[in-house]
DNA sequence: ATGACGCCCCATGGGCGA
């Protein structure tokens, strides 16, 4: 089974790029991020067409997540528990069953951070501390299940100096210092493996680039599209693979796909 | 030091992204 993440910066805007790359990469599962619009506006019928479920959490003109399925939903859950006065949709997580029981799956857009302020301190940086405290809060839980289980989708972490172009230029960053590498860690330490680790942990493997400054050119890019299994799921899983050519593609996304390749 | 690019919207420029 294949399990992608991609941040496609506007379904609306991409329908072209995701139902190439929905025909040609024939994954299983797809956790999108930055849909960009309201469940009312999202394309289900092109997508259901193509031989796939969707959950949606939606938000007018920011953020929005969205599940794509081949397998059935036999559970649906929005938003991240913690904080009830959060309305930005960032979070989706769906139970699908497979041949080696439940599969439980996270889209994620973890918020970006910037800018952090003079001391760290900006209400946008403590927001994205906060979120994924509350992300780890999540995972604990999830963990007891002792399900099959991935975490994915747009972190803004930057793990590692070998994760950029120019680690220098982004050291103050919100997606790049210590208190974001702190919370990254802290949610590894509970007992998630990071699928890119496992099988590969290059340098220069990137996810993201800008649209500015000729950055794609220059490969001046980051990692920051990750996924996260539980034992039961690393266990299972047999590769990575960040779909690099989508980027050359006409009105690409600046981010590209990440699979997953798993034995359920 | 800034802007560059692309997306959004009760638009025609400002907010946001990373």
């Amino acid at each position: 089974m294949k399990i992608a993440t991609w941040n496609i910066n506007s379904i609306k805007a991409r329908m072209h790029a995701l139902t190439a790359w929905l025909e040609s990469a024939k994954p299983d599962i797809v956790c999108l991020q930055e849909i960009k619009t309201v469940n009312e506006g999202f394309p289900h019928m092109e997508i259901e067409a193509l031989g796939y479920n969707v959950a949606v959490h939606g938000q007018k003109s920011y953020n929005g997540v969205a599940i794509l399925s081949k397998l059935p939903f036999d559970e649906v859950n929005m938003r991240l528990p913690g904080d009830d006065t959060d309305e930005q949709a960032r979070y989706i997580e769906a139970v699908v069953s497979t041949d080696n029981g439940a599969l439980r799956v996270a889209s994620i857009y973890l918020p970006n951070g910037n800018p952090v302020g003079d001391h760290g301190d900006s209400e946008k940086y403590q927001y994205k501390l906060a979120w994924m405290r509350r992300l780890r809060e999540r995972a604990k839980t999830l963990l007891t299940y002792e399900e099959n289980l991935v975490l994915t989708g747009d972190y803004n972490v930057i793990p590692r100096d070998g994760d950029t172009h120019n680690p220098e230029g982004w050291r103050g960053d919100a997606a790049f210092r210590p208190e974001t590498h702190a919370e990254w860690n802290a949610l590894k330490f509970i007992g998630l493996y990071d699928l890119f680790d496992h099988f590969d942990g290059r340098d220069e493997q990137y996810t993201f680039w800008d649209y500015q400054a000729g950055a794609w050119q220059n490969n001046n890019g980051i990692r920051i599209d990750h996924l996260l299994c539980s034992a039961q799921a690393i266990d299972k899983a047999r590769g990575i693979k960040i779909d690099r050519d989508v980027r050359n593609g006409v009105k690409p996304s600046d981010h590209v796909p990440v699979i997953g390749e798993f034995a359920f």
